[in-house]
DNA sequence: CGGATAGTTGACAAGCCTCAAGCTCAGTGG
DNA sequence: CCACTGAGCTTGAGGCTTGTCAACTATCCG
């Protein structure tokens, strides 16, 4: 599953070293944590990094590029739960539930570049202080209100109001780890993964995006989304 | 909110001792926690025990009667995150994160009867013995899964599948506290409640159940609900 | 018996899906 | 340099699922 680079690739260089792991760990254990890397990966996009079932013994941080969380349902139907962008933690359940088995797989949406390790180290490490592990606890938290936003978009709100709020959330995802500037983003989402985000059908999403564009609440480059009117935009989130 | 009964209420006489809060602690432990209880009280169907925004100091451990968690929309929309049923812990979430403001509220389904106790208290108690914390994580994981199956319900299933799926969680949930027997168990919840779950209209949920009805695969009496044919349901709430 | 609450049903409309065709654009190889 | 290709985007027609609204019925409870 891609190659395992050489030990070029240090920590020290790495610009996501707040963001990722190392946020759940003191600055003098960072070397210990930096010890404890087994390997630093490549993986192409549309590649499996967990299938549905497993109990991952790696721990994945993800230093470039996005994957995602889906589950595969009879009928070609996939769900995608949630993102994962540079410096999330990927199979951050693991730390919370070891031994979890992942109801879920877990994709990789452009080729990526991750630090591996054992989840039993890290583990270990973050509970070693209290700090430490309310940190994570942070982030366990931030993961179920994200989960509990989701319920309540594709349970109550329709196209429009699902795709700005998603547009939104992604917005202060990437906010969070210093990767949004004036409004301005990497945005690698096909309309199909909006698609499979939000309950709607590919083609669907495109209306709608199109009509948000056309009224220049949004603006979409290259794999770059720019939020033109973010008042407008939360108007249609919380009212659709 | 209800008034607080005489302590005639003992731990001992309640039937639900061991699914309740009761299952974190160690049996010899359980002493120490009955003096900790605040207060019995009873309340009735309709109220709000919970509302958004707070961060709850008490604990309450649902002896009887049923509650739910949801979120209120603008526009008269309601979305229901989940059911909590006799044995269960309203507000697990602030066992697993003090200091967790809440982004929806709490509300009884039913009349209530609840035992409450200080969440500074329980949690001290509960961290004492890591295996009193591994039953806790067991649940927050439980509950973790049920968040991502609505998800996925909402997402990629239609009206049928989604009924035939909260039908057959609440049966998983209850059979878990012996509160089921013979795929029969109590069913207080409203055609309004199930679409507020589901993501539906009552009208259209009617529509559903009374097709389900027709073709034999539920029972639905006085507040209570049986499953006749387990493979049928199972099958609807897959495929559809 | 009266009043409230919940369930049932029908007609119609809206939202979204399905399917399919055509388009754009970046890459690729001759 | 250009045709070819494939992936993704756009658009349209028609249909299905679900929503909306309203009237009616059933049931419960005092």
């Amino acid at each position: 599953m891609g190659r395992v680079l050489d030990e070029n690739i240090t920590c020290d260089k790495c610009g996501l070293v707040e963001p990722t792991l190392y946020r759940f760990v003191h600055k003098d254990e960072r070397q210990a944590i930096k010890q404890r890397r087994v390997a630093v990966q490549h993986v192409e996009a549309r590649r499996v990094l967990i299938p549905e079932g497993t109990i991952p013994e790696r721990l994945f941080a993800l230093r470039e590029g996005w994957a995602f969380r889906y589950k595969e349902l009879p009928g070609n139907r996939r769900q995608i739960l949630s993102f994962i962008v540079p410096g999330d933690c990927i199979s951050l359940e693991s730390l919370i539930f070891p031994k979890f088995p992942f109801p879920y797989s877990i994709n990789t949406l452009t080729p990526v570049t991750l630090c591996t390790f054992a989840v039993g180290d890290i583990i270990r490490i973050v509970n070693a202080s209290p700090s430490q592990r309310a940190a994570l606890d942070d982030e366990a938290l931030r993961f179920y209100q994200s989960m509990t936003r989701r319920v309540i978009d594709l349970g109550r709100r329709r196209a429009h109001g699902r795709i700005a709020q998603l547009i939104l959330e992604l917005e202060e995802q990437l906010a969070r780890h210093h990767l949004e500037k004036n409004h301005t983003f990497e945005f690698p989402l096909r309309q199909e993964h909006i698609a499979d985000a939000t309950g709607l059908t590919s083609a669907h999403v495109n209306r709608v995006l199109s009509e948000i564009r056309k009224k220049n609440l949004i603006d979409m480059g290259p794999r770059q989304l720019r939020i033109i009117d973010h008042n407008a935009l939360v108007d249609i989130a919380e009212r659709d």
